[in-house]
RNA sequence: GCGGGAGUGGCGGAAUGGCAGACGCAGCAGACUUAGGAUCUGCCGCCUUCGGGCGUGGGGGUUCAAGUCCCCCCUCCCGCACCA
């Protein structure tokens, strides 16, 4: 018996489920059982599924069966991330057409997602480059554009020369293009954004709601970089200008004793200009743009900058204070402008130190004797001095104080700042969903009405990136009338961001097949939110923060009836193999394909959630998994050989093995239960029905009746169903004649565990000496003198004085000598 | 530097404050066999004078009892990082 043999049952049961559409749900609400949504995160295709897609969908399908078990009505489908970058350079790379590459690469998933069992409702099935769905996907676009939350700005914008497209902030990596690793540069273009900051807060009061794992929440947290402060104006003494800068210390402030612009602010040039000073400048500023991030980001740099000949004035003091440009300032945050405070800020310190300029200290630190007195910088709170009237303030009143009277002066006010920017959505490749706009002459923005969509992406011959969009070429399809005037208009020739895609696929699966509107909100009140969502941490901010925000985009147009998508987060952690990341260049991937093949598939699932808890990380091993794979073949034979035995053996007390028997499956039963409920303990669950088994084989041996054994494995299968749908499937029909996934969850004869008697641990001063046996619920005296009853305790005991004993009932019992 | 998490046999990993090492891998011994890379059985933390002693990164503490709770330290992993 081995893997062909598995491979037939394999076959076997996906039949069945395919035939009899057994995991299809309807949106039907007079149904009976309470719905609930089970998702794992859609596949990107492009190529072939891997372990970690293996291990992903292993653990939704782990779920969704117990809940379907335990009386739900679960819906869990399927999709594709069909659109996007890597789809498109794979085209380009095989000379196949985008178009062509990806649906292979779906069909592909899909056939090895019904070869894994995985038990999917595939009517719902969609993929996101399908006009069908895309339509979708521009009709949300319309909305945003409608209430002002798309909109097109000139931007400084993250450009990768390779893929020969701009990127949102989220996709660059340590200054580098998420996708292909490229050093991504700085171009200032017109691009379409999504105001994601404008939903900031409510994105950070949301993750209260949400059952997520804490690491996730905090780097959304961190990414929004939510920092209250205070604006400030300063007026640039030569020309007149202002500037306003973020600080999270306005107490801060009459010790700011010189300004700092970043190399990339828009006036840094225009300032310099008919200063001694303007050579140097522009030189300053070329080379800085010119460096990389990675030489740039180095906090411990040396600080560098230049003298910009210009002076502005501290409103706090009316001091006028020089103007530099440095390239520790930086232009995504804030206002790109700084006041620099030397005396309490480390960066402004080391600047001042290296310029000979002023460091001017205005806070006292409270402990006069501390490790910070008299040592600047000083970066905590305490008490203003060289403040004017605010001296002798503390810190936190200082700062509420002088933003007060700035407000007054109408030199500031107090303020939010946030790391996040909004999302840069339009991409000049080919591979994406169209953006349902034409430019206008007269009318300028014009969005296509809504019954023109969707807005086909052209089938065009050189679709290879050239750094504009290549649909710019397809002159058929650029060229149209304006729906406003009539006149002459071109089509958007961006297509989106595929995270767009991807932020609202959850929402189209409850009503995929909706041709009228993008989905009826009554399917969405029935399944909305999804109750636990399944996925890699690699998505904790990208996907995540944009599905989230959309989300709440479409919920306050009552679009949808939830504010947040995902009830529950889990993270399952990364397969490794030789302790590193597979890859094709290391040539360390483990394909599911040969595995599967080799092993059949319920050897595969079993083991990648064997190998450790699953949201953390583990390392493939090639003899691991034959340990799974000789305990399924166990199971399959016990239950093969139970289903042909009627007659008992003569041997052995058969009463008290089976006794025994039924409760270890009792034991059994609650230990898988309560390790799926509680967390997601697979490989708990998986090694309690492995103890089973081998109570089984050793009950078998002693002598148990065929009923009690038959019994075990046919409980032991119904355990492992989630796991190993189809072995468990084939056991629990031969032992019971049915379909496992049509009984309900296994429940525990709770009067089995309530055993007769206990095995009560004795310890002498915390150390075990000795178990006894008792009746259950004994009292203590009881049970001392069944202690004392014992050689090894009695042993313990002698030559010493007894000062106290404690027990605890049905458990154990310690002498605390001395 | 900031934030999050983790340190348990040769390995992956189990343990509501109550028997540390479940389950599996690897290893050792045996059975069956022409054969075994199949299957089955047993052993499997370290030391031991065989009484027992020691043992969950290190050091303290709380407790009758600590892998688990508290304090200090060390190491590793992950995320963010000149964020004003």
């Amino acid at each position: 018996m081995d893997a062909p043999d598995f491979r037939e049952i394999d076959k076997k049961w996906q039949d069945i489920w395919h035939r009899e559409r057994t995991w299809q749900v309807s949106n039907n609400l007079t149904e009976s059982g309470g719905a609930a949504y089970v998702l794992e995160m859609l596949p990107y295709t492009s190529g072939e599924p891997h372990i970690g897609h293996l291990k992903n969908y292993a653990v939704g399908d782990a779920v969704a069966h117990f809940m379907r078990r335990n009386g739900r009505r679960v819906l869990h489908p399927m999709g594709y991330d069909a659109f996007g970058l890597p789809a498109e350079n794979h085209a380009i790379r095989t000379g196949k057409h985008p178009k062509e590459s990806t649906d292979e690469s779906i069909a592909s998933f899909a056939r090895q997602f019904r070869e894994w069992g995985i038990s999917i409702d595939w009517s719902r099935e969609l993929a996101t480059h399908q006009p069908s769905y895309y339509r979708w996907t521009q009709w949300i676009f319309l909305r945003l554009f409608e209430k002002g939350l798309a909109y097109r700005k000139n931007a400084a914008v993250k450009w990768c020369p390779k893929d020969a497209t701009v990127l949102a902030n989220e996709q660059v990596v340590g200054g580098r293009c998420e996708r292909c690793g490229t050093e991504v540069e700085a171009r200032q273009l017109e691009q379409w954004f999504f105001r994601i900051t404008d939903y900031a807060d409510r994105l950070l009061a949301g993750l209260h709601e949400i059952e997520w794992p804490e690491h996730v929440k905090t780097m959304q947290r961190n990414w929004i970089g939510r920092s209250e402060g205070a604006e400030v104006i300063f007026s640039c003494v030569e020309t007149g200008e202002q500037y306003h800068v973020f600080t999270t210390r306005p107490d801060t402030l009459f010790g700011a004793t010189f300004f700092v612009l970043a190399p990339e602010h828009p006036d840094v040039l225009r300032l310099a200009a008919g200063t001694p000073q303007e050579e140097s400048v522009r030189e300053y500023v070329n080379q800085a743009l010119r460096s990389t991030n990675d030489t740039r980001g180095a906090a411990d740099k040396p600080k560098t900058g230049v003298f910009l000949g210009r002076h502005v004035i501290n409103p706090a003091n009316n001091e006028h204070i020089p103007v530099y440009v440095a390239d520790y300032v930086l232009m995504e945050y804030g206002t790109g402008a700084v006041m620099a405070v030397p005396a309490h800020d480390e960066r402004d310190y080391a600047f001042a130190r290296a310029f000979g300029l002023p460091i001017t200290q205005v806070i006292t630190p409270d402990d006069p004797d501390g490790p910070a007195a008299g040592q600047l910088p000083y970066t905590g709170a305490g008490t203003l001095r060289s403040s004017g009237e605010f001296d002798g303030l503390t810190s936190a009143a200082a700062g509420a104080a002088i933003t007060s009277w700035l407000a007054a002066e109408g030199a500031g006010c107090q303020t939010v700042s946030y790391k996040l920017r909004d999302w840069l959505v339009s991409r000049q490749r080919y591979w994406g969903c169209p953006i349902p706009i034409v430019h206008c002459q007269s009318c300028g923005l014009v969005p296509v009405p809504d019954e023109q969509l969707p807005v086909h992406l052209p089938d065009i011959e050189d679709y290879a990136p050239k750094g504009r969009s290549p649909l710019a070429s397809a002159d058929d399809w650029v060229n149209v009338t304006c729906p406003a005037c009539g006149g002459h208009a071109r089509r958007e020739t961006d297509t989106m961001d595929t995270f767009v895609d991807s932020s609202w696929y959850f929402l189209r699966y409850c009503d995929p097949t909706n041709t009228e509107q993008a989905w009826d909100f009554n399917a969405l009140a029935e399944w909305m939110p999804v109750d636990q969502y399944i996925g890699g941490i690699e998505h904790a901010i990208l996907h995540l923060l944009y599905a989230r925000f959309l989300t709440k985009v479409l919920y306050d147009l009552g679009k949808v009836p939830v504010a947040e998508p995902f009830a529950k987060l889990f993270t399952q952690g990364m397969i490794t193999k030789d302790g590193a990341k597979m890859s094709k260049s290391r040539g360390n991937v483990v394909s599911p394909v040969r595995i599967v093949k080799h092993y059949g598939a319920d050897t595969a699932r079993c083991y990648v959630l064997f190998m450790g808890p699953p949201d953390t990380g583990a390392d493939w091993s090639d003899e691991g998994i034959e340990g799974v794979y000789r305990f399924l073949r166990r199971l399959l034979r016990l239950g093969r050989e139970l289903a042909e035995t009627t007659q008992a053996p003569a041997a052995g007390d058969t009463h008290q093995i089976d006794t025994g028997l039924n409760r270890k499956v009792a034991e059994t039963i609650v230990r898988v239960t309560e390790s799926m409920t509680q967390k997601f303990a697979f490989n708990i669950s998986i090694a309690a029905v492995m103890e089973l088994s081998n109570s089984v084989s050793r009950a078998q041996r002693d002598g148990a009746s065929p009923a009690a054994l038959r019994h075990a494995v046919a409980t032991g299968a119904s355990l492992l169903f989630p796991f190993a749908p189809h072995i468990s499937s084939e056991v629990y029909e031969l032992l019971t004649g049915r379909r496992v996934w049509e009984d309900s969850w296994p429940l525990a004869d709770m009067t089995l565990l309530a055993s007769e008697t206990k095995l009560i641990v004795c310890q002498v001063n915390g150390k075990v000496r000795d178990r006894v046996e008792v009746p259950a619920g004994a009292d203590d005296a009881v049970v001392e003198s069944a202690a004392r009853a014992s050689q090894a305790v009695l042993h313990a005991l002698s030559d010493s004085t007894l000062l106290k004993t404690v027990v605890v009932r049905d458990k154990l019992i310690n002498f605390v000598v001395r």
